[in-house]
DNA sequence: CTGAAAGCGCTTACAG
DNA sequence: CTGAAAGCGCTTACAG
């Protein structure tokens, strides 16, 4: 069908050399002083013809790819996946593609994944890693790749980053639970040992040693089977059977703890409060509805995107680390306020 | 820091050719008929440095990416995002790497991603298009380019497809309600006149026609913003008090009319029966539970990757076209089911 | 078995 | 203002 034209047939046609062509095509014409005259009839062809330069050869020689690498625990996670969707649109609209990856929380796939987004030279990287990867993560850095970490951080290494504060979230969840007079509240999270996970817990911890009360954590392993921990989160509360309040550290633990729940029968809020990290349409539309923590995606996607190009922009700036922290906002609904006695 | 190490270099340090690098590198040293050993010695050599070829470099010269080029309505819509991520998996174990773009049923979007799949020379495309786009693809079809779309079809183009038999599907979930004794069946859909839409559209026909029932169709316009898309339900439901069940043609139609439902406060499966195409975690865990017609993800998955894989490998056969078609499954819960009279 | 060389399609100093 | 040429880092016929 319709041969691949090249630079060189353009150039041949008008007449005039390669050089022209690509500098017209670079924005380079007034620089280079080609005449307006010209640059007009080069664009003019070009545009006739549907010419576009080939982006392999281009990235080859310039080194610049135009290419996000994105590193997502799962893209199935509906917050990982409207993250995602966001950025993209963003990264689209400032002429930039990504190329996105789940990393399962597996380190070796994370590293693996790493090395893949070297050997395709994207210009930049926004990752949500697994621990255990500061190395390689302290190496990009090093060498000046332009890198924003987002969701949670890596304990070993000073990057760029944006984070939620997920202490204060959960301080004003628990605070919350406690303020309606709930007693005994406990905390489902994962042992990951993750720093997002860190800091939802020290934010219940601090919230339930300022009012006095014993904490009740409950450590789930994670990854598993979604029925092995809808199985060991129906063993939790069974075992807890004075717990009258719980908060879920994350969106997946709170869908498989609202199975438990819904399996062992339990009553929202009469006999248990419920209370999420992250919030989507299951949460909004259960019955009751569930209160949530919910992060503000859309100013993570922007701030994630606009932190990234400004490293990537930038002259190079060894040693610049931006870190954000956004506010998360406490989403009161039914499943977590006391019911009036006798009501 | 650590140079970026080059064919050259390793060539250089073990005093043989780059083409001896390069053939053994490629696997052709048995072809090429080099020396056990030496091919040995140069894998060692490579792996102790850790050289990668640049792939840029690789591609630019074989014409291969090893890309695949993923387009899906919207990432975020939890049926994407799920086949998204059974397809990024199955690449990878196959040494493919996924770029995926969102449309949002935007032709105009999917033109221009569709231009820069193929600026990014793209090794195959895995397409969930908008209408609109038959010349477009037509035209890669004919340039032997390897391709699979999937969801929806385009009305004017053959080429390889995955779908689900959306017919079938919408037809035992609409003779079912009508087995449960539901009178007043209606079907909200979208207008975008796609494929699997009319598919699904026809099944319920067909059931009604066959028991002499009639249509009760409401056309949603999409895509608009939830809010609307809500509020017109509830106007909808409001307009025909006489429905006693419907039925959503898609995930977040079935999302927003349960909104719409619990806004009028109908009782579910009292007052009006539901059943929504597609699962997910929100129908399974409502109250009631809401009975879905669940396509094959895996399934779909697996097909889509191993037709892409086949037609990529494949000897350029021009006009072999596969076209597969998976059969969803009727998963029945309490939403669907009638409350036996006076119980 | 191995080396020198062309070429993938661009960009950009360097001369004129 | 414009052209000839080098070079980005590979792969692969083609000779030996």
């Amino acid at each position: 069908m319709k041969k691949k034209i090249l630079i060189h047939d353009i150039a041949q046609h008008l007449d005039v050399s390669i050089a022209t062509v690509s500098l017209v095509l670079n924005g380079k014409a007034k620089e280079k002083r080609i005449s307006d005259e010209l640059a007009r009839r080069v664009l003019t062809y070009v545009d006739e013809v549907g010419y576009k330069p080939n982006q392999l050869a281009k990235s080859l020689r310039t080194g610049k790819t135009h290419v996000i690498g994105l590193m997502v625990e799962d893209i199935a996670n509906p917050f990982f996946a409207t993250v995602a969707a966001l950025i993209e649109k963003k990264a689209l609209a400032r002429g930039y593609r990504i190329i996105y990856c789940s990393t399962n929380n597996d380190p070796a796939k994370a590293r693996d994944l790493l090395t893949m987004f070297q050997e395709r030279h994207v210009d930049g990287y926004i990752l949500a890693l697994p621990n255990g990867l500061d190395a390689e993560v302290g190496a990009l850095v090093r060498r000046d790749k332009p890198l924003v970490l987002f969701d949670r951080l890596l304990p070993g290494v000073s990057a760029n980053a944006v984070v939620v504060d997920g202490a204060t979230g959960m301080y004003q969840a628990t605070q919350h639970l406690l303020a309606q007079g709930f007693r005994q509240v406990a905390l489902v999270i994962t042992q990951l040992g993750q720093t997002q996970m860190a800091a939802r817990r020290q934010g219940y911890a601090q919230a339930m040693r300022e009012q006095r009360r014993p904490e009740l954590v409950y450590e789930i392993s994670f990854p598993q089977e979604p029925e092995q921990m809808v199985q060991d989160l129906q063993a939790f509360f069974a075992a807890h059977p004075a717990c009258d309040a719980v908060l879920f550290a994350t969106n997946y633990l709170g869908v498989y703890g609202l199975e438990a729940l819904r399996n062992l029968g339990r009553r929202i809020p009469d006999e248990l409060a419920v209370i999420s990290f992250d919030d989507n349409d299951l949460f909004r539309l259960y019955s009751p509805p569930i209160t949530v923590v919910a992060q503000p995606m859309e100013a993570m996607a922007e701030d994630l995107i606009s932190t990234l190009l400004a490293a990537l922009d930038g002259p190079g700036d060894t040693g610049r680390i931006v870190q954000l922290q956004l506010t998360p906002q406490l989403v009161v609904r039914a499943s977590s306020v006391r019911v009036p006695v006798g009501a």
